[in-house]
DNA sequence: ACCTGAACACCGTTCAAGT
DNA sequence: ACCTGAACACCGTTCAAGT
């Protein structure tokens, strides 16, 4: 608040002239940046799978582009308009209402978790130099990931398609033990 | 600190005596908590993907049991040992190094998510008292979610297995196109 | 070796007073 | 309608002084 205020040239106090509090500011801010997330058109020469894909990829776009309002999102439930269509999506891709909510959440989750572990750095990176939770020691580590380190930051984005498509995969499978309402639309 | 210190019937200032500061004295609440967690041993009964999945289960369940302390695990590296032993339980359930990288990041990825997307509560729920992020109103909610809510609280756990499935069924998936470097000792 | 009082540099927020 | 000064009830942390 004070440090904000400064940042305007005004007193701290002025700004509950236009918010209600701290915490309606930072509300406000997720509610924002969310607000650039929209979940593709139902382009032609799109699946379900590539608009799902091209839907989270935007997501943890979003998060990499403000990792430190980032956390703030994470705190509060994801209620957008963008879920609700993407939970359509899913419908007309042949899930019933439970599986569609379901898959809905195993992607956001892991999309969330995913992007939370790149801000945070990740777990056995062979960059350890940084703190982290312990236990072990560097040369423990280093026991592990001989000298050229085997999964660099480099291919980030390889390595959440990589989840993505493991979900994807399994949703397919589980697709096709259940029949589909509608026609499976893939290519 | 101060609070902590009145909790312990001491003036805060006396704590710095057994700890240099908050931020050391939060990354040790962390610590003690994670030495709970246990890769469950090689008991010949379990697959590798049970022992996958009670290793993340146990996790779900520390995150449940101490939902203050867990955004807290979520801003730090999960270098732990047990991570390196689940890393090298993938490795001789005949994943290559990257590979196995990779599978264990999704794993925890998608466990953190689901973890944080259940003690904030989770978005799309029929229950959207709670305040949360909006862009839409709690009637444009109730059209698609008709009376009876279709996911309930009840089934969190199966919801969460479900999501373990569909990543471990990618998982078997990916295997089997790549030659594992053991035999599948899959029953 | 451990605790404490006083103090410093911060917070978010309220409210009466100004324009 | 908007801004401000003074004030309140908090923080984490330092340090000299006590035992």
């Amino acid at each position: 608040m004070r440090r904000l205020g400064r940042e305007l040239g005004v007193e701290a106090m002025s700004l509950y002239n236009h918010v209600p509090n701290k915490e309606a500011l930072l509300n406000g801010m997720v509610e924002v940046l969310l607000e650039e997330l929209e979940v593709p058109a139902d382009a032609l020469e799109d699946s379900w799978e590539e608009r799902v894909r091209k839907a989270f990829r935007a997501y943890l776009q979003l998060a990499r582009a403000h990792p430190n309002v980032f956390p703030l999102f994470t705190m509060r439930p994801l209620n957008t308009v963008e879920s609700l269509k993407l939970f359509e999506l899913l419908r007309e891709a042949g899930f019933d209402i439970v599986s569609a909510l379901r898959a809905f959440r195993v992607l956001s989750s892991y999309t969330v978790g995913y992007a939370i572990a790149e801000i945070r750095g990740f777990a056995l990176e062979s960059d350890i130099s940084r703190p982290g939770v312990h236990g072990f020691s560097e040369v423990e580590l280093l026991r592990i990931f001989k000298s050229p380190p085997p999964l660099e930051k480099a291919d980030r984005d390889a390595e959440f398609e990589f989840g993505l498509t493991l979900i994807l995969v399994g949703l397919r499978e589980y697709k096709g033990r259940r029949p589909p309402r509608n026609p499976p639309e893939q290519a």
